[in-house]
DNA sequence: TTTGACTCCGTACTATAGTACGTGGTGTAG
DNA sequence: CTACACCACGTACTATAGTACGGAGTCAAA
């Protein structure tokens, strides 16, 4: 048993699902490397590589967005800036959630102090009410 | 022509797509009315029902737990505090996704304050190199 | 050498929220 | 009464991020 990276101890080393690798394959994230008889093996950077996946996730990337950056980084025209700017955007982005998501909590937070009495019957609920009236935005 | 509500004037009415419509029932969170004849004619309330469902999401809520809310309003034993208390907890979620949201944009400032130089080529990019590394919380 | 664990591959399924499309039937206007 | 727009229904497809599974093949340890 020389220590060779099968699918099934890469999956174990960066603590993801076997799937998942042959997932991130078929979708191109990963490059499948080629077969050594008939089991593929797979060199150590691999565990990183699925790291920088799970981290850029983290991060708010989606995969597709995740393999953008690992396209970046494979072109060697790629310049720092390129990915500064990706940064920037997913920074501009979640700004934008995170304003949504505000909106949400007040008005819900507005909708939970509407109620009064918890004991009325849903058919006085005021809450229920202010969900037919659209926001005044 | 009587003014029936058909699937179609609905939609339009309510500003959804027909089949978004023919997909909330199958979902079960509208009730296919009887037919008359071959079509269905839907009663007007069903206008206020859609915008019910669409501010619902914009508040937050999935349509299951959509749905969760339209069928606590049918049955008349629930009260005005069942609805809150599913208010409640809908801010507590988006606190907790607000707070991740935060976090995330922390992370990301981080990195991209790690970038001096925008024209530096992608393979000494500091920002990268942060992607795999583990936060430490 | 045999057995058991693992690999390979394709396909199908999960959840979420719809959209798209084709067939066949029909309501209604002209 | 015919034509056309619309309805009903089922199925398939979109995106996102995987998980699950079955069958056939294989690697390696005992």
């Amino acid at each position: 048993m020389k220590e060779r990276l099968t699918i099934g101890k890469l999956a174990k080393a960066s603590g993801v699902n076997v799937e998942t690798i042959r997932f991130y394959e078929r979708k191109g994230i990963l490059k499948q490397p080629s077969k050594q008889g008939a089991f593929r093996y797979y060199p150590e950077e691999y565990i990183t590589r699925i790291h920088f996946i799970k981290r850029s996730q983290e991060l708010g990337f989606t995969l597709k967005e995740t393999k953008g950056l690992l396209d970046l980084k494979i072109k060697n025209q790629s310049k720092c800036g390129d990915v500064l700017a990706k940064t920037e955007e997913k920074i501009q982005e979640i700004n934008q959630k995170i304003k949504d998501l505000k909106n949400m909590k007040k008005s819900l937070e507005g909708l939970a102090n509407c109620c009064e009495d918890r004991s009325l019957p849903i058919s006085e609920c005021p809450i229920l009410d202010c969900f037919m009236i659209r926001k005044e935005s």
